[in-house]
DNA sequence: AATTGGTTTTATAAATCAAAAAATACACAT
DNA sequence: ATGTGTATTTTTTGATTTATAAAACCAATT
């Protein structure tokens, strides 16, 4: 089943919303709608409804568009098209774990990275300039590439932490504050959602990144974009580390309360406690996660 | 005079590095050397210094390579070179520059930018990069590229200003901040100077990075690279909406004076009352510039 | 022993062209 | 009137070749 990187991430996220039940079964997909949604032009968009319809998700009516199968075995066909789907950024996923796990040289050439991954020069460029971009890769001066060890030191982990218990609280208390009260009551349902049943039934990946975007949406009522990207920024870098890391499901549980609990002091206008209450979250987390890293794999060092 | 990305950049630096007395008239420089400086090999820094000897910054003998020149006219030979060598990264400059001015449309293709600047695709591609990286620009999902606001709205820079004055002072106070007092020696040294005669003599962009080089290292001295890396972005950030700025140097010393008395507390230990002296200075700083902005260019729109 | 000057090798950038993906245009159905 | 299905056009990617820049090497010099 071969198709374009677009199309497959419209697949995804239509699949998504189809599990998280934002679409009914039965409903009508517009293809037009879902384009403008994500800012794109109906072509690939069609090209991901043909792709959910051989997986079953959906179901075709000739000259009336796409919509949602009524069948209830949605949840393992979605999984079979995930599973199909996924492992595309896994190249980069791959290079920033050898080089977390010491299996890379710091400096690099392109050619080495291309022999090594047997990936083309495009490609390459592609994780390039995501990695500079997430901060822990450069351009040498002359040829070659440097990689840094922002993203792989025990430290890196408490520091982005303790940058985060400076940023998130202070971004609060900035003057042009202004709670999103609609954006709010989404984040609390999400969050609910996660406490009802999500934790037990989603992947590590999903809840770590609903955990980021709570945190991401808050710090951006500011208004000041560098408070956000600057979040963001870290956030990337968390997620390298955290890719491969045990985790416990209770944890998020405690994690989730504490969203609600700042949720309800934001819905009752009380910033500053939130604020304070935000820090003591961060610190919370960092004291219970710091010692449990780096406990799995790093036994099977060595090339891919 | 043609020559390479390299080699210029190298030739500027060593040019500098002249002026600024780091070299003295009649002292070797080593090819060698500089090209372990800078992680690179020989060729860039030969030609480098072929560059030098040409604008007679320097002199050859042979076997025995490059050294300073006594002539005294140096300073405007170098500017003579200056000249001819900067305006390298003007694309970059002027697409920046477009942008803020409202003269680039938000959303664009590669090929417009290629034909209306006239560069190679792997450039174009270069300085995307970096305008991603300088936070910017980004890639819209399907084709093209779009422009972000955080670079031009006015109030980028009282936002800048805002965030910096919560990093800058709280990192200071970091449990694992650690005064290296060899550079801070080092930055009350180029201080001085500044006072003494740079700030007369020096062009506006020297000034601004001395100014802003200050503000890093100091922050470095917390041992967390998050604080570190987010202050360089919003510098690169600034020094894009400066660009093109009115500016006095009066402010300048005033900014400097603030400097000092910031590495002074340092030397004497006073770790929290520097933190606040920040505070203020920043404070201060954006108080007096926010107003004087937006004065100068603006008149001259239209296409390049 | 380290450093230069010149030469060779290797790595990246530019140019070109074919292939593919995404955007656009338009007739037609609901 | 809006949305679909299909055809057409534009934009971007990929592969290949050629040119250029930088690194690595080595003999000669201080």
């Amino acid at each position: 089943m071969k198709s374009n990187q677009l199309a497959r991430q419209v697949a995804q996220e239509i699949s998504k919303r189809i599990l998280g039940q934002d679409f009914e079964p039965g409903q009508h997909i517009s293809a037009q709608t879902v384009a403008n949604d994500f800012g794109i032009s109906r072509s690939p968009v069609r090209e991901a409804l043909q792709l959910l319809l051989d997986a079953g998700l959906v179901v075709q009516k000739p000259n009336r568009g796409f919509f949602v199968t009524d069948s209830q075995q949605q949840l393992e066909r979605s999984n079979a098209l995930s599973a199909a789907l996924e492992d595309e950024q896994s190249d980069y996923q791959q290079i920033a774990d050898d080089w977390r796990r010491d299996a890379l040289p710091e400096e690099v050439t392109e050619q080495y990275l291309r022999n090594r991954y047997g990936i083309t020069k495009a490609r390459l460029n592609d994780l390039l300039v995501r990695a500079v971009r997430e901060g822990w890769a450069e351009r040498k001066p002359g040829y070659g590439w440097r990689f840094l060890t922002v993203a792989k030191t025990p430290e890196a982990f408490e520091k982005i932490y303790h940058f985060r218990m400076v940023i998130e609280p202070a971004a609060m208390l900035d003057p042009d504050y202004e709670i999103d009260l609609q954006m709010l009551a989404n984040l609390k349902r999400i969050q609910m959602r996660m406490l009802d049943h999500d934790i037990e039934h989603q992947p590590l990946e999903r809840l770590l990144s609903v955990g980021a975007d709570f945190h991401e949406e808050l710090i951006k009522f500011s208004g000041n974009p560098y408070f956000h990207q600057s979040l963001v920024r870290v956030n990337q870098m968390r997620r390298l580390l955290e890719y491969r890391t045990v985790f416990n499901r209770e944890r998020f549980v405690e994690q989730t309360q504490g969203h609600l609990a700042i949720i309800e002091l934001l819905e009752r206008g009380e910033i500053i406690e939130a604020s304070y209450n935000m820090r003591r979250h961060l610190s919370g987390a960092l004291k219970k996660k710091s010692p449990m890293l780096w406990s799995q794999d790093d036994a099977n060092l060595g090339k891919p």
